[in-house]
This record gives structure tokens, C-alpha cells and sequence, in this order.
DNA sequence: TAACAAAGCAAACGATCGTTTGGTATACTT
DNA sequence: AAGTATACCAAACGATCGTTTGCTTTGTTA
């Protein structure tokens, strides 16, 4: 029988990992070093290495965290509407949100590219996968035209939203939402019965 | 009166370039070493500093001979043909070549983010401006619905067809042809107008 | 043909990187 | 209360990084 030890309660590992995010998330997994996560949580390089055994498995942490979060927040309202076009837009919104302005986590796993990370590639793909297959169910439930590819719709609407990370501006005009409902728009009303 | 002199004849420098494009497209910026670049050409590490003050100047040389030759390449596409969403489309199948298959200076465009280099971010950001400003042209003159965000539109497009870089796969289905006509499709659909 | 400048070699510099090792204090378990 | 594993400190290791310096060769210009 394994016996489960209590960790010591007074672990700055959550500080670890909200420091790792939001230095991942304003320079990049390469352009922050160690020492930058340590200093900030005011603890020695070698001391994160308790916690971690390298530093792609920190990076690993920290988007296991933000695909948690972006899918718990992208959940979340969805199960508020029931229209299958309001449940995407709302998806669209958190999404936004989550990778725009609320959550560093999340932020990291659009920010830095699985490509870029030779060692955790396939794992860093994998939970970006996971996530992004709530946009396969909630585009299965559209209404869309017959022979409609829904994996190109997929594809064409997660890498628009995805996207916005490089051209959005906090003090700009176009706010989630306002991003959101634009681009559902354009795609919706491809798809209304011509009368 | 300033004299121009002819280069030597015996440099190096394009196949520095090719080499580097080659790199940075497969192993990115941050994970391709000046080493790595003079070893590809054939030369010492050292050398290299003969034609690039650092690595982000070659790395901007790179940006800017992939702007000019994407751009090429759509303009030459374009031209070829009269109606808007068939120049349109002729852009995105060109563009998707490109950064797919074709060109590794145009790949690393979109593969190297600005926001990872912030020695050279304004100016990489500029690069890339100047040739989605191609895009801004080819949109304007689509007849869409009144009230649709032309700026809205562009963005939809353009960061769909650069997110397919991290999902593409050249033995896959979606070939660029096929891409690119289906994301027109999925956007030109919602034009039409209703009879 | 003499002078000059570009291209590259050879070797190293200083800095920074991720990581390791060994010791210590503390909190939890039994 | 004794034992044990965790969390962290302190210090360093080895490797790799971008870059510099001084010299040699070679092609171009005048």
C-alpha cells in the first residue's frame, strides 16, 4: 500500500508556476532563463529544480495548467446557451478572453509554438489537441450546409482566433468580443438557408 | 562622388542566406546556432560576421528576401487574373505554396514571431506589414456586404492561412489548393447574394 | 603594377545557459 | 519523540552561445 505524504505546506511552487507563465507569456519560453523565474520568486536557479527536473517539463506544467483553465473557462459559458451558433460565438469569446487578456497560463499555450520546443513536442501538441477538440463538438452541432467541410471550418476559425495574439492591442478598437462576433459572422451567414 | 565596387565574385553570402533560411525554417531562430549556419556554408563561425553584424541582422536579411519573394509570388499570380474573388483566392493558394512547400525565406516569415526577437521586432513587424498590405488591396475590391469589416475580413484570412503551418502535413489531404479553396468558400458563401 | 578593400581563417573572449551536488532546516509521519 | 522525505540554499560545473580580434588571401580598382 502506498502511503500519500502531504507536500509541505509552505511550497512556493504555485508561485513558481505563476511566474514561469507570465515570463513565459511576455518573452517566450527561450527568451526567459531560469534564473528570470527563480529571481522572481526570490529563490535560487537550482532550487526550481525540486519541483522540475528540466526545463521543459516546467514549460509542460504550465500548459497542462492553461489547457485546463482556457477549457474549464470555455466550458463554462457555453453551458449557458443552447443555440448551436451562440454556444460557438460564447466559445469564441472565452477563448479570447483567456488568451487576450485574463490568463497567462493559457496565453502560454498559444504563445509558445510546440515546435520550438524539440524535447516536449509531441506532449506540448497533444494538450493542444485535447483542447482544441471542444471546437470539433461544437461544430458538429451547426447547421451547416450540406458537404460543408467542417474540419477546414475548424481550422480556418481556431487559427483566425489563435492569431489574434500577434496583431491584438489591449487599447485597440477591437475587444474579444467584438473579434469574436465579427468572425463568427462571417462565417454564419455563409451558411444561412437562401429564401 | 561615391564609386561602386563590384563584391568579390567568390562570396558566400547567398548560400549564407539560403543555409540560414534553411535552419531558421527548421529549427527556428533561438534553435539555430551561428555554428550551426557556418557550418551548413562550409565556413568558421567568425565568417559570418563579414556580411551580418549579428544574427538578428541575418536573420532580418532572410525576412526581407521571404517578403520580396511571396510577394512575387502572389502579385504574379494575381495578375493573371480579373475577378476579385478568383484574384483573391489566386493570392491565398499562392501565399499557402509558399509557406508550405516552396520557399524556405517566405517559411520563416511566418515561422520566426517578431515577438521572439525583440532586438529586430519593429522592423520584422514592418516587413510583414508592408506585404499584408497586398491583402488590404485584393479585399477592398471584393464586393461584400454592406457593413462588413473589411479589416475583420483580412484578419479572419490571413491568420487562418498562417496557423496552417503548425497543422499542415505535405503527406496529408489538404494540399494549399485545396486549402485555400476551401477557406474561400467558406468565407465567399456568406456574400452571395440572396435571390 | 601598386593600392585597396572585401572575404575568410584561426583562435579566443566573456557571458550566459541549464543543471548538478552536497548540505541544512523544517514539517509531516508513525 | 524519532525518523524521513521535502523544500530550499550555496556554490559550482560543463557546455554553448554570440561575438571580437588579428592575420592572410584574393579579387578589383586606378
Amino acid at each position: 500500500m502506498a502511503s500519500i505524504r502531504k507536500p509541505h505546506t509552505d511550497s512556493r511552487l504555485p508561485q513558481v508556476l505563476d511566474e514561469a507563465a507570465r515570463l513565459f507569456r511576455t518573452q517566450g519560453f527561450g527568451g526567459t532563463s531560469v534564473r528570470d523565474i527563480a529571481r522572481a520568486v526570490g529563490m535560487l536557479p537550482g532550487s526550481l529544480y525540486c519541483h522540475f527536473a528540466t526545463k521543459e517539463a516546467l514549460l509542460t506544467a504550465v500548459y497542462i495548467k492553461g489547457v485546463e483553465q482556457i477549457s474549464t473557462a470555455v466550458q463554462t459559458v457555453v453551458a449557458r446557451q443552447t443555440d448551436p451558433w451562440q454556444r460557438l460565438e460564447a466559445a469564441c469569446v472565452a477563448h479570447l478572453e483567456s488568451i487576450l487578456r485574463d490568463d497567462d497560463y493559457a496565453q502560454v499555450v498559444i504563445r509558445v509554438h510546440p515546435a520550438d520546443i524539440p524535447v516536449a513536442n509531441q506532449t506540448l501538441i497533444d494538450l493542444r489537441n485535447r483542447y482544441e477538440a471542444l471546437f470539433i463538438d461544437l461544430i458538429k452541432a451547426l447547421p451547416l450546409r450540406p458537404k460543408t467541410d467542417r474540419r477546414s471550418f475548424r481550422l480556418l476559425l481556431i487559427g483566425a482566433l489563435n492569431s489574434s495574439q500577434t496583431w491584438y492591442r489591449p487599447d485597440g478598437k477591437l475587444k474579444p468580443r467584438a473579434i469574436a462576433r465579427q468572425f463568427i459572422a462571417l462565417l454564419r451567414q455563409g451558411q444561412e438557408v437562401l429564401t
